[in-house]
DNA sequence: AAAGTAAGTAAGTAATTACTTAATATATTA
DNA sequence: TAATATATTAAGTAATTACTTACTTACTTT
């Protein structure tokens, strides 16, 4: 059973790997089953057989990538206890680069399926901005009524800070800026740390 | 002369705002001759005599846009010989609020142009971004100078503050968040520039 | 009013699309 | 080894795509 499995899964996988990259690189719209099945290296038909239509490979990409996120580990976790601001939040912002870094496709495929209107989009919107902002808005909260923070909306704070890095990212990624005066990740993180602690701190 | 030429862009005026509004809806590869046809009233065939190809319509319709742009009028232009802080930044982030609302197509137009690779969703990238970057970041540098903002990168800073309201933006009108608990945009203005400008005063 | 030009249309085209079918190859089990 | 189930395939399908063609109508200019 498990070698059948592993074999059973090794097509599907083909095919979903092959489909992330061209629905990342193209859109739903914009990518035609015949060009998966080449990437993939397999029978067009054979999409047909794992998933019943197109647009249900394309729920199936979601749901994969709803699940193999590894919930970001949160340095808020680690750190939340130690009540160094400085360093929570620019790990944070290190974290937020890194991911989007690590997966290229990702940044494309939740914006593409925002745009095209899929009904998964919502829920991946959610996993990966939602529970971010739940979590940072909530450490703030904590962090005003210790005496540390201004007396702002956290949700709000919580919103001006991811604010500034998703934009620089979506930006860099999305936008494709002009490589040469890239300034490294570090000093943008350091800079909007900076700004953003002065801002809020008592 | 004249007569004639508001007749031809009649027809051409109306199969580019069909497409306007198809293109925002659902993008390139989403959208096709016939909808746009249907949509604008007129034999499909016409929009081949007005435009060599749907790519090439494409190309217009993010030329009108860029054209027609009001160079936003920047609140920073009236008000920059006042220095009053406050006042520039928060009429400025009203103002971009106004200026996506005013045209709800326009977002996701944009987006959808970077994503698909259009050639020219750089220069309409430009036009809107860039342009009021720089203005920004060489108010942002003049009030370094002045003693008044703190010795910190002219051009991260003014990224950091359009960061903050743009990825408040998109989030708002790209990725449709539940309208409920949705705050008024002067509150969320408000809130941002304090942050920012606590963050950098001196 | 004649001639010329531009606007508009119906009916096509070839190519491509997502998806199916029916048959074959390959593995697993009895 | 025979039987059964599954994986894979080639060759289709009907519908849709961007775009063309050949023609008619309407307007402008002389």
């Amino acid at each position: 059973m498990s070698i059948e499995q592993v074999r059973v899964s090794k097509t599907r996988d083909k095919i979903l790997e092959a489909a992330i990259g061209l629905f990342a690189e193209k859109g739903f719209n914009g990518t035609t089953t015949k060009e998966i099945a080449e990437k993939a290296g397999v029978n067009e038909a054979l999409i047909f057989r794992y998933f019943s239509t197109k647009r249900d490979l394309y729920g199936a990409i979601i749901e994969k990538k709803i699940q193999e996120d590894p919930k970001i580990e949160l340095p808020l976790e680690t750190f939340k206890e130690t009540k160094d601001d400085s360093l929570i939040f620019r790990s944070l912002g290190i974290r937020m680069f890194e991911c989007v870094e690590k997966d290229p496709s990702f940044l494309r495929l939740l914006h593409f399926s925002a745009l095209e209107g899929h009904e998964l989009s919502d829920m991946f919107f959610d996993t990966y901005v939602q529970h971010l902002r739940t979590v940072l808005s909530d450490y703030i909260e904590e962090r005003i009524s210790d005496g540390a923070f201004k007396n702002i909306n956290p949700f709000l704070a919580a919103r001006a800070f991811m604010g500034m890095l998703t934009n620089y990212i979506i930006v860099k990624e999305l936008f494709g800026e002009k490589k040469k005066k890239r300034i490294k990740k570090e000093d943008v993180v350091e800079t909007f740390v900076k700004i953003f602690l002065e801002g809020i701190k008592n």
